[in-house]
DNA sequence: TGACAGGGGGTGT
DNA sequence: ACACCCCCTGTC
């Protein structure tokens, strides 16, 4: 790869660091959980309570103050745009806080354990098309090397789009470009079997150019139903996608986690995963969908197996 | 310090 | 139910 490819860019210095307003207080730990629990996969702890996330053409740098404020901080030139779009990032001008006290933690001991434990947790609203992508990637893998997989389809097949005297900021191929690429250099992106799946999927979008805007802004049921017509994407792919990348708080996707959650605090024993969505949406209500969060944060941190005996 | 299983935020048949 | 891919992690 030959740097007389790409567009001459001048080397960029990072802003100074500004206030985030708006956000409730958060703790280390809740924002650890927002930006590396499994819902986005492009944030990477930068330093002790520094972080640093690319979504789009935004590339931000937050740092966590003893107050429980955020500060940001971009490359100068994006400064401005990304002024506008981090607030939308971060919530999508929800407020979380007044949304989760109306999920019923009073008739819910689990769930009011949830909430207390997570205080400011947030579901962060990211690009439809990019969110696609990274579930896509996550069949039968861990967070770890997720990130793994989404940042070489940045580095080998993302456009630039800026740089600072230390590195290079790619955002992810899109559709149109993932469509162009051969599945093996897919393949080589540590994809496995999901590389089959990207290709397809990408094909079948650029036969239909406006495929995915119309399907971001369709109601869940409908959203939900053409999500399903792609290779590759099932019941919690899409319903991660609908969750994490359309702002559809109903989606409620039921993974091995959530599975094991709700069987143990619900006595869902013996339920399938469709079950439990079921039970899911009718007992959390229509933003199903944060009360997963919750549950899965809480699961993530409490819940984690002790390994049985050996035999 | 290095090799070796085992299993992993599912989907499609 | 089982194949699909293959990297991470925990263990000896």
């Amino acid at each position: 790869m030959t740097g007389a490819l790409r567009p001459a860019m001048p080397a960029q210095s990072w802003s100074a660091w500004q206030p985030l307003a708006g956000q409730p207080p958060l703790v280390a730990a809740v924002l650890a959980e927002i930006l590396d629990g499994g819902q986005t996969f492009r944030w990477t702890r930068h330093a002790d309570e520094t972080w640093q996330g690319i979504w789009a053409d935004n590339v931000v740098r937050l740092s966590l103050q003893p107050d429980g404020s955020l500060l940001w901080s971009a490359p100068a030139k994006l400064a401005s745009r990304t002024k506008q779009a981090l607030p939308a990032y971060l919530g999508g001008g929800r407020d979380f806080r007044a949304l989760a006290d109306t999920l019923p933690w009073r008739s819910d001991p689990h769930l009011a354990q949830c909430l207390a434990a997570f205080p400011g947790l947030i579901i962060p609203r990211q690009p439809f098309g990019e969110t696609l992508l990274c579930f896509l990637c996550s069949a039968t893998k861990q967070i770890v090397q997720i990130k793994q997989m989404v940042t070489l389809l940045a580095e080998r097949h993302g456009k630039v789009f800026a740089q600072t005297g230390e590195a290079e900021f790619h955002r992810l191929p899109t559709w149109a470009e993932l469509a162009e690429i051969p599945e093996p250099a897919l393949r080589a992106c540590l994809l496995g079997f999901r590389a089959r799946y990207i290709k397809e999927t990408a094909l079948y979008l650029a036969a239909r150019p406006s495929w995915l805007e119309e399907t971001e802004h369709l109601p869940y049921p409908a959203a939900k139903a053409r999500l399903l017509e792609l290779p590759g994407v099932g019941e919690k792919v899409a319903d991660c996608v609908l969750l994490f990348g359309a702002g559809k708080l109903e989606a409620f996707p039921v993974d091995t986690w959530i599975l094991k959650a709700m069987v143990r605090h619900y006595r869902l024993d013996g339920w399938s995963p469709a079950q439990v969505a079921h039970f899911g949406r009718t007992h959390f209500g229509p933003l199903a969908g944060l009360a997963q969060q919750y549950l899965f944060a809480w699961e993530r941190k409490f819940g984690r197996r002790e390994k049985p005996p050996m035999p």
